[in-house]
DNA sequence: GCTTTGCCATGCGTGAGGCGCATGATGGTG
DNA sequence: CACCATCATGCGCCTCACGCATGGCAAAGC
């Protein structure tokens, strides 16, 4: 049983004759009355009397054809729904980001992402990166924000540089310090991220480059929680700048220029983006990264 | 789009391979993993994510899923309704009658049918013989019950012979006759029913076998309404003889032993009738005729 | 009463497209 | 590193729906 048989039992049923209501679908007087003997033989009933002036509704057809206007217009919502789903100026764009991204960066780019597309539905999710790409990987969500580069074919659009800097605990001996190298780190105890994480990473490059290996002491998956361990004196650790002072740390400038971590948007490149979130896509690599 | 695919789509959704499903719906792989193509092409979607253990539904896919169980659900829902109605042992028979014969005959072969398929709905129209035509021609009822078998393909079976009576009013000089033959009415006064009608052809092939040719007085498609008029003293009347009496008149036998009208049931012969309702034919048919 | 006209049904040839078989591409696993 | 699962795809076949033309039938018109 075809959908578009449907839809042409429904229009037989409004017109009344197969001849006229061929025309209005443009197929051939044939084929629909072919189609008409073909579904009347799959239900095993005859749906239409014909008569001289055309053709009417048993009762059997009266059955069949509220159950083809039941199912053409559920195909006809989800069609459109789906329509809705992908159009870029209405549709739905799924992003998934770090909860310690939520404060600042990722507001802003929303406020200005629904100025320009007002239309547009976001569904958010904040989840720790491990889901993130797992879900960016599934399909589950669409675009991620998030502070890395993922192996493999992943796309990536720069949204802001954020500094790194050295946060120490208020009490630490070098709290006055204008500026500080990472080489002066190679006895101190860190606070970072563990093994297998993006920022971790990050973090090794920087000091592999200074050629220095401080003992970590402490590691949390969360740089909110990894300030506060600082704050607590269990260390000190490399942070973005903005997570430094909410507990009482004081960031210091590293000397080193490219201490910094980009964050930027990142989505699969194995398949067509759904056009709002290429248009997600467009907006951010239009606004082009800002500086934190 | 085929229902096919839609119920294809439910299996693959709930079953998470498109191997497994294959097998399950004793299809080849191939077509099932063409078929998930075809729909995502006409959806313009991905509705499953592929991933190394089989498929997992995207969030367009969801959306779809639901649709389609709707659709399929529905689809089933008709099919059951259609097959219930063409069940020989819980479908419906659509019946007509005319108005006269709901008396006797069609309450008491309705109580016999319905204690032999308890399941089966009768649903009963009165009518005028005229539309009781129509709707045999048009489909509108299966089967009818009436006194003459209609010109064309119709199917016939007597249910019960009735014997013609003269009918004539207490006043009349024949009151205490106990038989009367039709000769006898050549300078009568006849009530009949209208040209055209199945009785009066009856009544008129009656007379001209007796030779005779009685003016008609007046004329009434409905014998119940004849038999009045004569107890009014407008005439004489050929009824059947359960029409006699009920206003004062009085029956008198004719001795033409073949003045009797057959009441029986007819139906369309150039299509194959319902299960439900070849089961009434089939049941009047073991049953047999009656005499009335 | 016969012709005409409008219905729907059907025979025929063509073409699209789905299916099954076999094979390829890819990722996880022992 | 080979093996085994997954789904995708190239190929040939065959079904089947379509359009064109025609047929059958009944009502309307002259």
């Amino acid at each position: 049983m075809d959908l578009r048989d449907l839809h042409w039992l429904v229009a037989l049923a409004e017109h009344g004759h197969v001849t006229g209501t061929a025309e209005s679908l443009e197929v051939s007087q044939p084929a629909l009355s072919r189609a008409l003997a073909r579904m009347e033989r799959e239900l095993g009933t005859r749906l239409f009397e014909r008569v001289s002036s055309g053709i009417v509704l048993t009762p059997d057809g009266e059955v069949a054809l509220d159950a083809a206007r039941d199912i053409v217009a559920r195909h006809d919502q989800l069609t459109r729904t789906l329509a809705d789903r992908l159009d870029p100026d209405s549709g739905t764009v799924r992003l998934a980001f770090l909860d310690s991204m939520s404060t600042s960066l990722v507001p802003r780019v929303l406020r200005e992402f629904h100025a320009a597309a007002p239309a547009v539905r976001v569904l958010l999710t904040q989840e720790p990166h491990h889901d993130l790409v797992r879900d960016l990987e599934s399909g589950a969500v669409e675009l991620a924000i998030t502070s890395w580069l993922p192996k493999g074919r992943f796309g990536w659009l720069p949204m802001q540089e954020e500094r790194l800097v050295l946060v120490v605990p208020s009490t630490h001996r070098w709290r006055s310090r204008r500026r500080i190298s990472l080489e002066s780190l190679a006895d101190e105890e860190l606070v970072t991220t563990p093994r297998g994480f993006g920022y971790r990473g990050l973090v090794d490059d920087l000091m592999a480059a200074a050629g220095v290996s401080p003992r970590v002491s402490f590691e949390s998956a969360d740089l909110a929680t990894i300030e506060g361990l600082v704050a607590a004196g269990l260390g000190v650790a490399v942070l973005p700048e903005q997570f430094v002072g909410h507990n009482g740390t004081i960031g210091i400038p590293l000397t080193t220029r490219s201490a910094r971590r980009t964050i930027g948007l990142t989505w699969r490149t194995d398949r067509e983006l759904a056009p709002p979130a290429a248009r997600f896509v467009d907006f951010v690599g239009a606004r082009g990264p800002a500086r934190g």
